[in-house]
DNA sequence: CTGTTAGCGCGTTCAG
DNA sequence: CTGAACGCGCTAACAG
């Protein structure tokens, strides 16, 4: 649309050498305060902007991270998002989006796409129908990566995640206390670490309050979102649950179903706790509580934990913080009330 | 962190050379069906990628679009940017992201940025205060611009936009159609064509119905969140309306506090429609009504339009469909049942 | 402190 | 149909 203004525009206009402007620009040691300042007083008046292309395929770096997650219309991604923008702009870097929409193989597609230089490195929060570990492996070989709270099993893999242990052993006694003894869990990132330890926490609490049963009350997720209902009512039906923790939100509406349609009472028969951040959550008060968790704190460390490893400052996968997730009873929070 | 594969690595390997080989890469007509299936083939077991950076230097192609919004973590830009993502991955184009958080200096920073060649065409949903017309109308010139949702006056540029005009009368119809004769208006865009829009539709309906005041009941934006409060809360003691249209969904909760502060029934004495998607309005169930957008449909749509130039079809900027908001009355909603 | 040289990896001529 | 050569705009390495 318009001839653009490069390095050699600017040095032939000061009489200086290409990599004496390239250098002034990049604030190189090297220059001397007074030719960096002509350089950028120029540059600033000619509207000059480097070219990205040709600087990253000279510097092999882009300034540029990708944030690959299964949905980006949800609460919680949607505020990791923010999180991860905001430290990417302090950083002056760009983000990219993608959607796997919880299909592994648009996962890898993306990964596999993105290893070829196009970013310096990859936050992702993994598909939960996700068995490709392999895959992973290699691709954290080639690239900087960290998960966040979706991560599977890697040894020495980042990951920024909650205390999944400790809030599902929390939400567990949780309903053990309030009179619940046969305690269900839903599963729905069976193939995940957070899944796993989800599923731990949750059975390492029915174990301290003593109320294991004969047979496990765990339901696995389904991959077929339209069987969950069913799946749902029929396990409800089956296992005569008097609570439920579930892994993900996408159970509680189909909870809710198959209670009515089974004639049970939600707060009265049986109390339900889910990870989730809908916050139309409380559209459902008083029957659920949730086992929230700080989606922007989560972006902003996973993005800050991305940045030092691509500055090369060392960091510990096995130190990462855990981050604590809140357990908000819808019933007497004063969310209601505005 | 290891060798890339590139095309040279593979014109060695087949013993032909580069050119070919690219040629070959990008379904060239000059090339035979042979070669280009030995060297698609040898790509594929090679995992070779394409250097983006290299690509993007050479053919001015960078296969990547921006997206501009105020905010990510929002109902309404969330599922914007779902829909902006899903034609994007149709196209195999990136999406990039970044939140202005209404600084319109951000803004312009992020434009600037943008022109040299990082992307191919630019999504904004612009800055309420935005007051810089001269640098869109040269930034458009710089490169393909589809605004979406908030746009601003200028002539031939493409926007994609909902009914504003329509819905904000309507609003007012159905205002006044309840009882409502002192209705008033919440500006919380007054400098952008959008909130032009709006308060033209509104004036008109209150002409209709014979309600127009001698003093406007008319509220501009404060650019201060924290005065909010007190503007909304000075505004109705004063003016006493007792219908109100907001323009943005911001004001939603000072009406509320407001009118609390000042002893107002909400439903009864004061009547309250506003722009919003916010999920949460359902809480403030019964007493707010909300003209609702259909973001995921206006995402695609303004991605569709962008790839449509993009591609060179031509697009007449007055012919782009306007889509249908919703009036969603929270009294009457299914939503709260579930 | 500044300049010279040599590519980064790819796509586009234009010869053959 | 294939190949040789050039250069996109910038930066790294090395001279001076």
């Amino acid at each position: 649309m318009k001839r653009h203004v490069t390095v050699k525009t600017l040095a032939e206009q000061l009489n200086i050498s290409i990599a004496t402007v390239s250098k002034a620009l990049s604030d190189s040691h090297e220059i001397s305060a007074e030719t960096k300042q002509r350089v950028n007083d120029l540059a600033r008046m000619l509207n000059y902007e480097r070219n990205p292309a040709a600087s990253n395929l000279r510097s092999h770096r882009t300034r540029t991270i990708a944030v690959i997650i299964p949905e980006v219309a949800n609460n919680f991604f949607s505020l990791a998002i923010k999180g991860i923008e905001e430290i990417a702009r302090q950083h002056n870097f760009h983000v990219l989006i993608y959607q796997t929409h919880e299909n592994s193989e648009a996962e890898i597609a993306f990964t596999n796409s993105l290893v070829s230089g196009r970013v310096d490195g990859i936050l992702i929060s993994v598909t939960r129908s996700t068995g490709n570990l392999a895959h992973f492996q290699s691709l954290i070989r080639q690239i900087p990566v960290v998960f966040f709270d979706r991560s599977i099993e890697i040894p020495d893999a980042f990951s920024i995640t909650t205390d999944d242990y400790e809030s599902a052993f929390e939400a567990t006694r949780h309903l053990a206390e309030n009179g619940c003894s046969r305690i269900a869990f839903l599963q729905g990132l069976d193939q995940l670490a957070t899944g796993q330890r989800r599923l731990k926490g949750y059975r390492d609490a029915l174990d301290q309050a003593n109320l294991v049963q004969p047979q496990p009350l765990v339901l696995s997720g389904t991959d077929d979102p339209r069987q969950l209902l069913q799946a749902v009512a029929g396990f409800i039906k089956d296992k005569q649950p008097d609570g439920i923790l579930s892994s993900i939100e996408e159970f509680v509406v189909p909870c809710y179903y198959a209670c009515r349609e089974l004639n049970i009472d939600m707060p009265g028969q049986l109390k339900l706790v889910s990870f989730s951040n809908l916050q139309t959550a409380a559209l459902l008060k008083p029957a659920l509580s949730t086992i929230t968790q700080p989606a922007f704190e989560m972006g902003r460390l996973a993005a800050a934990c991305l940045f030092r490893i691509l500055n090369n400052k060392e960091v510990d996968p096995c130190e990462l913080p855990l981050l604590r997730s809140e357990l908000i009873e819808r019933e007497s929070s004063g969310i209601s009330g505005i």
